[in-house]
DNA sequence: TTACTGACTCGGA
DNA sequence: ATCCGAGCCAGTA
């Protein structure tokens, strides 16, 4: 009945992170009702198709840094760098009490 | 059913 | 700040 799938669920919270936003996949995590389940949040972008129109770019790890490496890395980076999101040169780092979405330091 | 995996996170050193 | 070890839990085999 009302209980969706974590994955369905997961995904219903992406599609809500509001454009030049941030967010964490322990915050996605958290608000798909499992605190815990970070690593299933990443598990699930992994397997988006890649003409998915969902914000995948948009989820950063607590860090606030991206968790891709070579070519993801440079296709997430530009994509946020389009919407306006900040990064910090030295670092690489971006600052989530700016961009961070529904972040609980906020 | 059990075992292993990992786009994560946290706490301690 | 960095590094390391352990916990977590939905998929997958």
């Amino acid at each position: 009945m009302f209980e969706d799938n974590f994955k369905q669920r997961v995904l219903q919270v992406l599609n809500s992170v509001p454009y030049g936003k941030v967010t964490t996949y322990g915050n996605i995590a958290k608000l798909a009702g499992s605190p815990r389940a970070a690593r299933q949040v990443g598990a699930i972008l992994k397997g988006l198709p890649s003409d998915t129109l969902l914000p995948w770019h948009r989820v950063v790890n607590r860090e606030g840094k991206i968790a891709l490496m070579g070519e993801a890395y440079k296709t997430q980076y530009q994509r946020l760098i389009d919407e306006g999101v900040v990064f910090n040169q030295m670092s690489g780092h971006i600052d989530l009490k700016l961009f961070g979405w529904m972040m609980d330091g906020v």
